[in-house]
DNA sequence: CTGAAAGCGCTTACAG
DNA sequence: CTGAAAGCGCTTACAG
C-alpha cells in the first residue's frame, strides 16, 4: 500500500498520518476557515514533504466546478487565419494556466454545433470561448439555453455578449491618418470580402481618414471583395498608373499578393511604390523591406478574453465590450 | 427544485421516479450487469425522456477515469509546422470525441515541462500524445517516471515509446525511384538542418534511390542544412547551369523559396526546369502550375495517435512502432 | 435480477 | 479552532 506512484496521497492520508480530522487538513490546503496556527504550519509541511497534490476533479464535483474552459476554435480556418488562432489559442491557455484552469478544445468546421453540444452535454467545462463568431451563430443559442457562461473573441453587435477584440476601425483610421499627413501620394485599397465583419470595420476606418483629413475622391481607389490571388492582380492591371502610389492592404494575404504582383512587375518598394497592410502576421515577417502594418495583439485578444471569461464565471461584473490596443508599425515599405 | 437548468438531473432522481434502487439505474445506463428486460426498459425510456446525461466528472472519480486526453503541441510552431499540427489536432479531436473523449490542450515552448508538469499534477487525463518530440526530450522522461501512458507524434529511436508516424525514408525514396524511371535530368536537392531527424530521413531515401538505381554521383548534387530563403538562393545561384535538372525539395518552406528563385529568374516550370517537394502542405497549394509531391496524411496520423493511445489505456497490446501511409502527387511541375 | 452500503477524494454546514 | 457527518454523482463488490 506504499507505492507512492500507483496511489497518490490524499487528505484522508494526511489526516490520518497528523492525527488531525479530514476537515482540518482540507480547510488548511484549500485556505477557507480559521485554523490554528500551529496546525497549520504542520499541515502544510507535511503535504509539502509528501508532495500533496489535490485532486482537482474530486475538489471539481464537491464544489460543482471543473477548472477547464472549453475553447473552440475554427477547424477550417485557412492558412491564413491560423497564425491569429495560435497566437490567441497560446494567449489563452497561458492565462489559463496562470489560474491554475485547464483548456478543452474544440474545432468546430463552420457553423456546427457537434464540438459544442459534446462539450455541453460532458458538463466538463465552467464556460467557453468562441473563436469565430458566425452570421446566425447557431452555436451561441446553444450555449446560452445551456448557461455556461462565454465569450466570443471578436465582435458581435450583439450588446449582451462579452467580447473581446481590436477596434479595427480606429486602428485603420489613425493609422491611415498617419500615413496621409506624412505624404501625398494616390492610395489604392484593396480589401477583402463585405460579408467579414472586420473587412467593412477596416474599410470605415479608412473612410473616416480620407473624409476627416479631407482626400479628394480622385486621390483613392477602393477595391472591394477581393477574393483571391488573381483578384488582387486583376485590380492593379486596371489601374492607369501605379507609379507614386501607396498600396494599403486589408489584411496580409492581400498584401502577399500585391508583393508578388509587385515584384513580377519589378517595381521597387518604397521608390516606385509604397505599401502597408491593416494586419500584421506572419505571413509578412519574411519580406524585405519590411512592411508597414497594423499589429493586432492576437496574444492578449487571447489572454484577455480568458481573463474576462474566468471574471464571469467568478460572478464579477464586467463590461461586454472589450478592446485591446492595436500598434503601429511604421517600416521601410512606406516613407515614414 | 424543479427548475431543469440548474440542476441536472441524476441517477438517483430516475431511481427515485421509478422506484429502483441508484445500483440498478447505474447498471442499465452502464450496460454493465445482468439486468431484466423490462427494468432496462423502463429506465432507458424514462431517461431517454428526461434527457439525463451522465456526469463524466462523477463517473471518473468513481472508476479512476478522466475520459481526458492531454495533447502537448509546441506553442513556438513556425508558420510552417502549423498547418501540419493544426491537421494533427483535427485528427485527434475527431477521433477522440468519436469514443467520448475530451482534448486537454497544453502548449510547450521548446523543451520546457511546465505544460506538461500541470497536466500530470492536476490529473486531469487518461493519456498524453506528444507532438514534436525533440532530442533529448525532458518531457517524456516526466511522464514515465508519472506512469500516465504516452504516444508521440513523430518517430523515436527509442523502441519503448509508442509513436506514429509517416515512412519518411520509405516514401522519398519511392518517390525518387518514379521520377528516376521516367526521366533523365540532373537532380539537385536542397534539403534542411540534419539535426532534425526527418530531415536525415528524406536525405536516405533519396540517397538510397540514387544508388539502387546506380544514378552517377556526377548526376546530382546535394545542398543540406539550408535554413533560410537565402540559403537556397545562395546554393541555386552557386550551380553553374540549372537548365534540364529538376530540383527536389526537402520540405515545402524550401521549395516555396527555390519556387521565388525560379521565378526572379523567369524559368519555367516544368520546361526550363522541374520541381518537386518532399512534403505537401496548404503552402503550396497557391502555386501555378500545381507541385509535385510526396503527401503526408497529417489528419490520420492525428486520429491514428489518438486511437493508439486510446488503446494502450485500455490495456490493449500494441505495437510500438505505427506507420501511416503516404500518397504521391505527381502534378504539372514534373514530366510525369 | 435487484438493493443496501461503501467508496472515489474532496468540501462544508452544523456542532461544540 | 476542530471534528463527525453528509454530500457531490457515480460505481461496484457483497448479499440475497
Amino acid at each position: 500500500m506504499n507505492y507512492s506512484k500507483s496511489t497518490p496521497i490524499t487528505i484522508a492520508d494526511i489526516a490520518e498520518t497528523l492525527g488531525l480530522s479530514k476537515s482540518t487538513v482540507s480547510r488548511v490546503l484549500s485556505g477557507t476557515g480559521r485554523i490554528g496556527a500551529e496546525t497549520r504550519k504542520r499541515v502544510l509541511e507535511y503535504a509539502k514533504e509528501c508532495g500533496y497534490k489535490p485532486n482537482l476533479i474530486a475538489k471539481g464535483l464537491a464544489v460543482s466546478k471543473t477548472f477547464n474552459i472549453g475553447v473552440v476554435i475554427p477547424g477550417d480556418a485557412v492558412q491564413t487565419d491560423m497564425p491569429y488562432f495560435q497566437t490567441c489559442l497560446a494567449g489563452i491557455t497561458e492565462y489559463a494556466s496562470s489560474q491554475n484552469y485547464d483548456v478543452l478544445l474544440t474545432m468546430a468546421n463552420g457553423n456546427t454545433v457537434e464540438g459544442v453540444e459534446r462539450i455541453l452535454n460532458n458538463r466538463k467545462v465552467d464556460g467557453i470561448i468562441l473563436t469565430r463568431l458566425l452570421e446566425n451563430d447557431v452555436r451561441v443559442n446553444l450555449i446560452r439555453s445551456s448557461n455556461v457562461p462565454f465569450v466570443v473573441v471578436g465582435s458581435s453587435p450583439d450588446s449582451e455578449i462579452f467580447q473581446v477584440d481590436t477596434d479595427n476601425e480606429k486602428a485603420c483610421k489613425d493609422f491611415m491618418n498617419v500615413l496621409v499627413a506624412k505624404q501625398k501620394k494616390r492610395f489604392v485599397f484593396l480589401c477583402g470580402s463585405q460579408d467579414i465583419l472586420v473587412n467593412r470595420s477596416r474599410l470605415s476606418g479608412f473612410l473616416s481618414a480620407m473624409n476627416e483629413k479631407n482626400i479628394d475622391k480622385s486621390d483613392y481607389v477602393i477595391f472591394k471583395n477581393i477574393s483571391s490571388n488573381l483578384g488582387v492582380f486583376e485590380k492593379l492591371d486596371s489601374l492607369d498608373a501605379v507609379q507614386n502610389t501607396c498600396i494599403i492592404c486589408g489584411d496580409d494575404v492581400l498584401c502577399s499578393s500585391a508583393l508578388d504582383w509587385l515584384q513580377r512587375k519589378g517595381l521597387k518598394i518604397p521608390f516606385d511604390v509604397e505599401i502597408a497592410s491593416f494586419y500584421n502576421s506572419s505571413l509578412l515577417n519574411q519580406y524585405m523591406p519590411a512592411i508597414s502594418a497594423v499589429n493586432i495583439n492576437a496574444h492578449k485578444i487571447g489572454s484577455k478574453s480568458c481573463e474576462l471569461l474566468l471574471n464571469v464565471i467568478k460572478g464579477i461584473e464586467c463590461s461586454t465590450k472589450n478592446v485591446v490596443e492595436h500598434e503601429f508599425l511604421f517600416r521601410d515599405s512606406t516613407h515614414i
